[in-house]
DNA sequence: TGTACATCAGTGAACGCGCGTTCACTGATGTAC
DNA sequence: TGTACATCAGTGAACGCGCGTTCACTGATGTAC
């Protein structure tokens, strides 16, 4: 068993990451299989030793959000209020929406860095999607679980912030990039604070 | 002069409506100017008889929504209000998330129909976009204009509606559909009516 | 009114180029002895 | 411990294909006479 199991991880590992960031700047169409793969330090033809395909990658980066912990210089805080929802839930909100991750187009959540190209690829892509999307949902849920409408709260928290980021990413008015998120992080938190 | 200047306009804006439309449902990359130029009845060559590029073309799409009219059914019972800004804003927000416009994918809003294709296109697609936002902001804005936070509950508003349709376009799952706009249009109303 | 002409919208073939994928090959590494 | 070997991650050239753009040409149409 030349190479070690460990290796191979490591290196599939490597190009999920590079492929992630990526897609994020340039879209998945734009981003070519030899970019990803010299990113990754490799060269184009390994790439069908670790994937089927294209499109499979692109499933991984988007489900690779879920582990690749953008927010590391918060996990600590984050932890601490795990067993407070409340807490997590605003944290949620001011990171999402804040200057520092907006410039940090890195580390982008899929839900507003990829909605398009997710939405005409193929199924698995798709599916990670809507796993971030329930995940994220599901925290606010468990922040508001007292309300009667906290499930419909809850997507509506979700909408207004990946809403606010799409739109801040799209304009090109760098005005209009602050002032909806702004808008859009005032009027979640006093959903969370209701 | 042979073909009147009104044969020229009618032919170029019969490419730019198909090329709203192809873009809509399949993305800028995807979509090839044979298929839009087929779709408006030409061939590929006329095509830069009419725009210096596909990037050209793409924000004279996307601005044209300004003037597509795609709630057409809806233009009487819109204009019976153009002196009313808050019923007008209501009705917008019934309309811009309901199932007849999701499912109506030619007329989708290019706010939550392409932008991703848009924050990495050139600068005059994002212009238009950007035109397109402002005004969406300024209907809110002048039914909310008696409130002393107008301007940024107007933007949080267009978030949020922009928002539910980019999850809702994008996720795999019929009942999130579904759901998520529910939820933006219900807290939408609920900004509204405070 | 009728006709020859000039214009230019529209045609379709061709040009470059780049991308996803395949494939024969290489060489680094873990294992058997 | 040392060495020959087998494996397979990684390489880089090649294959097909399609797309944006260009260009020489055509023919429908408005105008001048």
């Amino acid at each position: 068993m030349p190479y070690s199991a460990a290796h191979k991880a490591d290196t599939r590992q490597r190009i999920v990451t590079s492929a992630r960031r990526l897609f994020n700047r340039h879209g998945f169409e734009r981003v070519t299989i030899e970019q990803i793969m010299a990113d990754a330090a490799l060269t184009r033809g390994g790439f069908y030793n670790h994937f089927t395909s294209k499109e499979q990658l692109f499933a991984e980066a988007v489900a690779s959000y879920h582990t690749c912990n953008p927010f590391a210089a918060d996990a600590k805080a984050l932890g601490d209020h795990a067993g407070d929802p409340g807490r997590l839930a605003r944290m949620l909100v001011d990171l999402y929406l804040s200057d520092r991750v907006f410039d940090n187009v890195d580390d982008h959540c899929p839900l507003y860095a990829l909605p398009s190209d997710v939405s005409r690829a193929g199924l698995s892509p798709r599916m990670a999607y809507t796993d971030l999307l329930r995940s994220m949902v599901f925290i606010f849920h468990q922040a508001l679980r007292d309300r009667a409408d906290a499930g419909q709260q809850a997507q509506a928290i979700v909408a207004l912030c990946v809403g606010g980021m799409v739109l801040a990413r799209t304009t090109d008015d760098p005005d209009l990039r602050g002032t909806l998120r702004g808008a859009a992080h005032a009027q979640a938190v006093a959903m969370l604070e209701r």
